[in-house]
DNA sequence: GTGGTCTAGACCACG
DNA sequence: GTGGTCTAGACCACG
């Protein structure tokens, strides 16, 4: 469920953070519902707990998911949380785009590759 | 002309790299057109010489320069040139359509994203 | 009445301490009145009841409340109390007053924001 | 210059990150200026690297510093700056404001207070 | 040389 | 048990 990628160049902390975000956007996360605890979910995805925390932090400064000190980290408003991952998602491909109509490909072939996309 | 940023967290040579297909693609340099000597150009936009060299090295790799050693540097097949530019950037938007799409955003919202864009 | 809220970074030990405080200042609590037992206090807000304990312990140990033993926790008098409240007031105010005034912040700033605020 | 004070509670992560705003707002630290190294820094003052880069990334995902990896790490803008120092040091004197008066002190009071304060 | 990431392991406050 | 802080020390990319 909160597997990563060693092999891959991403950081491990960014790579969780991307996941939390991906696991509520989906739904499977819900509001409030508590994450693993830092050391729990280290041992089980076998880094250690400074890189879980390091992820949680930043999701946590983000407004993502809040932590209670003692008590555990939980997942903040579900309206919070989508509208930074679509945020997060139109920026990136917004620039994405803008460097693809500036090395010449043509709007028509942009929309071509989006209608082409078949989601699993 | 190739003038960079350092104030961005993208490396140099990456820029760099960047810089010099974009540069291509938009007619500015021509085909067997002769680069910067590595040096000259390290002193011209103020970085060090090994970062050129890396850059002028991933172009060579790629196929986007060819080195001829003692004289200088060269672009090559200016259609082999905007084929790479092409894919690279269709790559990395489709990446970011299929990320936006995960996260729920509509194709329909892409597309209105791409018409949006007014380019300068 | 002793509503304290989870979700704030300040321990909850603490917050019960204020508010008892602030019942007394605000002349909810009158001198000698007795406070819930700890275990029912603890029920009523659903907090463990150590975290109880040590806010009456801090209560007692600055003289706010006393304690006998077998019988119960009562508010001591009441002048004392707001004496102590008053004294951590200004103290708090002083401390970050001063930190203003150091950050090159006015008097005449710092008492316009005084007088902008509006008690409900 | 980057002293900190391993006796009080608060963790030295955050006095660091204080002393920074405060250097800058006294005008010693100036704009582009760059901070020490971080090893440096922490071999200086006696604590370990790990603890100044947490003070430097607070401080740069804030604005108030920028950091170039394999460059070094420089003061943003001084209008940044003294804004964030000013709009916290605000934040934190309303709070104890409302507080004060909220336990009964008079605005009267605190006008005082403030004029009291002779600053060093 | 510089910042960034990560591990291993310790200790603390709070509950 | 939980998150937060801190140390010691390693390795990496970039320049």
């Amino acid at each position: 469920m909160f597997s990563i990628d060693t092999r891959v160049r991403i950081p491990i902390y960014e790579q969780l953070y991307k996941r939390v975000l991906e696991l509520v956007v989906k739904g499977i996360l819900k509001e409030n519902e508590q994450l693993p605890a830092v050391r729990v979910l280290a041992k089980d995805i076998g880094i250690n707990p400074n890189t879980v925390q390091k992820a949680y932090q930043e999701l946590e400064r983000d407004g993502i998911i809040f932590s209670q000190p003692g008590k555990g980290s939980y997942i903040a408003s579900i309206d919070t949380v989508v509208d930074i991952a679509h945020k997060k998602a139109i920026n990136a491909f917004t620039d994405a785009a803008i460097d693809a109509l500036d090395s010449g490909i043509s709007k028509d072939d942009l929309h071509k590759v989006i209608d082409d996309i078949s989601l699993k």
